[in-house]
DNA sequence: TAAGTGATCTCT
DNA sequence: GAGATCACTTAA
């Protein structure tokens, strides 16, 4: 049976959250069905002294939700045409995400969110089946050797210091046998 | 390697 | 209000 990963799950180490969602599954219901697609690459965004985080400069319109409690999906638009899927992590007033980067057979966040259609409709709202977007637990394990940590993608202006901490985790690519 | 695209933020 | 910037993608 699946599981679907509730507040107590996020509510915890944004990093120790960002590890543990490889391997589970975003789940999408909308007009054309249900789609599950497991989550291959994310990146932690931790606190307020993250100069690499939409929340380092302070509290904003559109950053509030990341001082929310955790299990809120915080999804925004850069670069006007791509939305980004985040997650809220960490206790209420402490300002923490996790960007989904990549799942199964789609790579990048922008693609993440267009291919399942995802949209800032969806922003604040909860990581329950009601919101038609959540996350499930379906019991694959995996293993540490499979998971590759570097720093972020995007983030020049985070400094030295903030730029290489490796908070960008993946999935490591199964070398396939040439055919 | 550079352009596209528009919301957001910082300074007037 | 204006200007710069941006947690990206695609086409060369």
């Amino acid at each position: 049976m699946p599981h679907i990963l509730t507040t107590d799950f996020f509510n915890r180490d944004t990093l120790a959250v960002a590890e543990e969602l490889l391997g589970k599954f975003l789940v999408r219901r909308n007009v054309n069905g249900i789609s599950a697609l497991k989550i291959t690459e994310v990146e932690a965004y931790d606190g307020h002294q993250d100069r690499a985080s939409h929340a380092y400069r302070g509290r904003t319109a559109r950053n509030e939700i990341m001082f929310g409690p955790a299990g809120l999906w915080y999804i925004y638009f850069v670069y006007g045409m791509h939305e980004m899927l985040n997650i809220v992590t960490g206790p209420e007033a402490y300002p923490a995400a996790v960007l989904i980067r990549g799942v199964e057979g789609v790579n990048g966040p922008g693609r993440v969110t267009k291919h399942l259609n995802i949209t800032r409709n969806l922003n604040t709202l909860s990581a329950r089946k009601e919101s038609g977007l959540w996350i499930e637990d379906r019991g694959i394990i995996v293993s540490k050797k499979e998971i590759h940590k570097t720093p972020r993608i995007g983030i020049s202006y985070a400094g030295p210091v903030w730029g290489r901490k490796k908070y960008r985790f993946l999935i490591t690519e199964i070398k396939k046998p040439a055919a």
